[in-house]
DNA sequence: GTCTATAGAAGGATAGAC
DNA sequence: GTCTATCCTTCTATAGAC
């Protein structure tokens, strides 16, 4: 067996590289296929014959990232750790994938957000409904302790997530008020700095919360 | 006087009115000014009659609506409160906010994430970098007691601003997890109710929060 | 598989009549 | 101020040669 298969050849490899990159970073609506196609190195045409329209060419993309991103996100909470545990593993891992791809938590709540219907054709390869019933399950004893009952949930998961992505989606905002953010180092220190300021504060809520 | 301002005549303000409504829908790349035309009830010429072009027409949208979000979280913080009573106002009074504009943090955040030259023009406008420092002076005792140092700000700042915001913004997501959340009364009843979550949560992680 | 050339549609912008 | 008609550029997509 000499060939590879046609599916994964390099040269849609390299176009879907391209093609994540310019999605990313300007959108669906603000990407251009010539664009990706000189990323690529390469000519529209090409994109065309390997993926038909920008249309599939996107969706294509869309669903790897999405798909990455809720898989980071539930991993981690499928281990066999306490609650706690999970936590403070969930923040460290997070926040390192996030700052190698800052720009894909912006991506894809606008895409998600501009176009609802997008996510229909996936929902059901990524049916993380049971999960999280899954996890109240798995720590209802450690939880109650903490004076959470298993409708808060969603509160407090929300919560967990916003702390190591909110800044990501919001940094050019956040750079409005402390313009230091904008360099690079700067705004990836203050982010492993967060994963000890976000444990510690989720911590003490958790211990001390009115019940 | 029997003419008003030709600034706002009743022409112009539809225009905008309806350009605020395509923007935060579609984003700056995906509105189309025929849209922008149609739901004004006039035609495409008259848009650039009074806007000149979509660029214009754009930054003039773009800019009420910046204002318009920091407006709403800086004036809170202003009052002649305690820390603990501003943090609560500020949820009260911002979900409020959000509820009737939930499509504004992700339009924002979005357009800022794009082109971040976007603010430049507006950066002096806003410069709220002082208000940033004031906020801290004027609470130094009772943060101190909660254990939170002046360069703790921004940590806490963002994570206080992102318990309104993030769950806006990021509502399609919640949905492919959460899908009661795709029904505007369950959605913000759900953040009614994160009102009280979030400033349990947060008065409880202050007050035992690890020096 | 890859390229050049071009079709064809869409969208922003303007000219000119009323 | 407002409209119709149209220009011109940009962009997606395809035809056809190699």
């Amino acid at each position: 067996m000499k060939k590879t298969r046609i599916t994964d050849s390099h040269t849609r490899q390299k176009i879907f590289r391209a093609a994540t990159e310019v999605f990313e970073l300007k959108g669906y609506a603000g990407a251009r296929m010539q664009e990706i196609a000189d990323r690529a190195g390469i000519n529209k045409a090409l994109l065309h014959y390997y993926f038909r329209s920008k249309d599939q060419l996107f969706m294509a993309v869309f669903q790897v990232l999405l798909k990455k991103m809720f898989e980071k996100i539930t991993a981690i909470f499928q281990a066999d750790l306490s609650f706690k545990e999970k936590i403070r593993l969930f923040l460290d891992q997070h926040i390192d994938f996030l700052i190698k791809n800052p720009k894909l938590p912006m991506f894809l709540l606008n895409e998600m957000s501009v176009n609802p219907s997008i996510t229909e054709s996936i929902k059901e390869t990524l049916h993380y409904g049971e999960l999280r019933d899954m996890i109240y399950e798995k720590h209802s004893k450690e939880l109650k302790g903490y004076g959470i009952r298993k409708s808060d949930m969603p509160q407090l998961m929300i919560t967990v997530v916003s702390m190591s992505i909110f800044p990501f989606a919001a940094r050019e905002m956040i750079a409005v008020m402390i313009p230091q953010m904008l360099d690079n180092r700067k705004f990836n220190s203050f982010m492993l700095e967060r994963k000890e300021f976000a444990a510690d504060f989720i911590f003490s809520a958790l211990k001390h919360r009115k019940k």
